[in-house]
DNA sequence: TATAGTAGTTACCCTTGGGTAACTAGTTAC
DNA sequence: GTAACTAGTTACCCAAGGGTAACTACTATA
């Protein structure tokens, strides 16, 4: 394998990567709803409208396990729950921004045309 | 329902559109593969190892039908057939660039440890 | 006539993603 | 003791994503 073919090879790994953290129905809306600030459990499963009560939980331990997201548990009485970005999930933002951006730019010319 | 809820829902739509074109096994490795200009459809399936008889004829027709990829068919003999990107293909330069910048620093972060 | 090179297509199968409904566990207020 | 609030879990189902193998159609070459 030549220099460049191992470069493209990297970088389909480095696409994967990043493609298994924002892939899916729910991950963006998720990691969207925490960028306004850390969230209780119900708040963002009642700021998620339709999302169904498998996949909030399912996806939450996902984007944990990612590192995306903390969460942290107050023994309070009900016993709280709540979600916040990580320093790696805040570092999403520029990401996040290109995918709205060019989104925008795709709608325009695609949907709006 | 409020300003700020309906931002966020259109931030939603927006994400859910990008999400479509670059979603899936093969979509951004098809569209890598055409950064570096033109292919014929067998120089894609060789560049893209493991890529299924299937997957590729179905992936570029979304690609095309999504205005990414044009498709031209030279009557050559035996036929050709070349793909190339769009503008709007070459205009997702910048999200595929911070696709790659963040999966690089996920992967220090995640994978590196 | 048969083989190989274009660029696909089709039928079938298995796995994953996601939805629904019902249930758990601990505590407080009525 | 019963309802209600917290934050989930579990079993079951259907649809979509993706893989494999076999096939198509056309032409050139041996």
């Amino acid at each position: 394998m030549n220099q460049k073919e191992s470069m493209c090879q990297h970088k389909l790994m480095i696409t994967r990567d990043t493609l298994e953290v924002i892939q899916g129905k729910w991950r963006l809306p998720i990691i969207l709803a925490l960028t306004y600030g850390e969230k209780r459990f119900g708040e963002i499963q009642r700021d998620i409208v339709n999302i169904s009560p498998k996949m909030l939980p399912q996806e939450l331990k996902a984007l944990e396990e990612n590192k995306i997201i903390t969460r942290t548990l107050y023994d309070s009485m009900p016993v709280t729950v709540e979600y916040s970005l990580t320093p790696l999930g805040k570092s999403m933002k520029k990401l996040i921004d290109e995918i709205l951006n060019w989104g925008t730019h795709f709608r325009k010319e695609i949907v709006g045309k």
